[in-house]
RNA sequence: GGAGGGUUGGCAGAGCGGACGAUUGCACCGGUCUUGAAAACCGGCGUGCCUCGCGGCACCGAGGGUUCGAAUCCCUCACCCUCCGCCA
């Protein structure tokens, strides 16, 4: 949710801002008709109150005789209260969701552009070549024994897999370095919950806008977390925060389901894109000046983690066109796979500023003036699934086997994987 | 799964239909006193919304209900604690 103040104060720099993300002034001059109906009504009602709550305190001294009359008097208020409160609520309700519905003011630094325009602010680590045609994951795991994917299907249907042998050693040592990172840079790890109840998701903004995406359990409400965003985020939600134990620093490890509604025949090979992967996440709750900067160290902490596994990738500044309703500004990790000759979304980054927090209802204690809204942002540490489809894919040899980068050789106690 | 007890301001803890947005203690902030500090004393000290302001309204776990009037009575839900059962 954005700040509605702004849709009174400065309704042209607001329109100007959102009309990068391509929406019309239509919406906003709508919005704040709904926002003056609704002032009208809330002091319309709290004067009627006003009135009602002098009238009922007047009974309880008056006198027996007296009474009878006055009570008469105050039920007719009551009436007045209870329709002007069911039409408040109603503007509220309308109010609400239309405002729900503005995207958060994109970064005056985020470039223009739609989906595809992103800009490359650098690359990093070499670009590997090979004098052989490389394999792609799918067959240099299956040949080591570390993925199987056929009797994922058998199980749990298709984009499931299970990763085994080596391949589920990777996954501990993956994320173990990964946290050791995070940890370096002061974000405290977090095993958070995986199931989490309806307020969670809105709190976060993922309901209702990504209901389509979300896996919800039958007999009880719950609903699974697409990311550990969900539960970190929520973690601080209704809270009022002490500025001097800000900023809050977490890397959270836990699977992450999600249904790929519409994703139906994309990347349907291998564990690319799939309905349950893990991910050690990270999200920081941070004073609303320090947003930038936080988002900048982020970003260095994924490059940390992927240049220490000898990862070829790019850093891509995601157009306006393209960020989640949420961020303000998102950049992405690419790394390059060699299996289908392409760079592909191995992290990502965002900077949702108060957007997010308003929801969450996630401030911060002002000694002298009004508390304010924190700022949040997430960003993936490492992604277990695209990491290993990266690494696999960008260390192989000729024989199929993988030459373990030297920082997660310790981590993984052997040097080459898929050795026979 | 069964039985009971709880949820009130940063913490502790009163209040159980009308003067309660809430007694009191601690913590915290300011002042007096003091060379300084402590103690003592005095004052302040929740959150949100509406309003240029004065001020008003709402909030005692959440949501509904009864009533002229609810922290207080009724219903539903959530969470916490204790005991029993089951269990990694």
């Amino acid at each position: 949710m954005i700040d509605l103040r702004l849709l009174r104060d400065d309704p042209d720099g607001l329109a100007a801002a959102l009309a990068r993300r391509g929406l019309g002034p239509d919406d906003l001059d709508r919005i704040r008709e709904l926002d003056e109906r609704r002032r009208r009504l809330v002091s319309d009602l709290d004067q009627t109150r006003a009135e009602q709550n002098q009238a009922s305190k007047a009974i309880g001294q008056a006198s027996p005789d007296e009474r009878q009359g006055l009570i008469d008097a105050a039920s007719a208020l009551k009436e007045t209260v209870t329709s002007l409160e069911s039409e408040l609520r109603e503007a509220e309700a309308e109010h609400t969701a239309a405002a729900a519905r503005i995207p958060n003011l994109p970064d005056p630094e985020a470039p223009d552009g739609q989906e595809g325009d992103g800009v490359v602010l650098r690359t990093f680590g070499e670009k590997p070549t090979f004098d052989f045609t490389p394999r792609d994951h799918v067959e240099l795991m299956e040949a080591g024994d570390a993925l199987d994917l056929q009797r994922g299907a058998k199980v749990s249907g298709a984009r499931f897999a299970y990763l085994k042998g080596e391949g589920a050693l990777l996954e501990f040592a993956l994320v173990r370095y990964a946290i050791d990172v995070a940890m370096e840079h002061g974000h405290t790890p977090v095993i958070p919950p995986v199931l989490v109840r309806e307020g969670a998701m809105y709190g976060t903004g993922f309901l209702p806008t990504d209901a389509q995406q979300i896996f919800t359990t039958r007999d009880d409400e719950y609903h699974l977390i697409g990311t550990s965003e969900v539960s970190l985020a929520a973690m601080h939600m209704d809270e009022l925060i002490d500025e001097e134990d800000l900023p809050l620093r977490y890397a959270g490890y836990s699977p992450c389901f999600r249904r790929e509604a519409g994703a139906h025949g994309k990347d349907t090979r291998g564990i690319l894109r799939v309905h349950q992967f893990e991910k050690v996440e990270l999200f920081s709750f941070v004073h609303p000046d320090a947003s930038k900067d936080e988002h900048e160290r982020i970003l260095s902490i994924e490059e940390e983690v992927f240049s220490g596994l000898d990862i070829h990738a790019q850093v891509v500044d995601i157009p306006v066109g393209d960020l989640g309703a949420s961020a303000a500004r998102k950049f992405d990790l690419e790394a390059w796979l060699p299996g289908q000759e392409a760079y592909r979304e191995i992290t990502s980054c965002s900077n949702t500023t108060d957007y997010q927090a308003r929801r969450l209802k996630a401030r911060m204690r002002v000694a002298d003036g009004d508390n304010v809204l924190v700022h949040t942002l997430n960003g993936t540490a490492l992604a277990v699934q695209r990491a290993i489809i990266a690494v696999v894919e960008q260390h192989q040899r000729e024989d199929g086997t993988v030459v373990v980068p030297e920082k997660l050789a310790p981590y993984l106690g052997r040097e080459v994987l898929f050795a026979r």
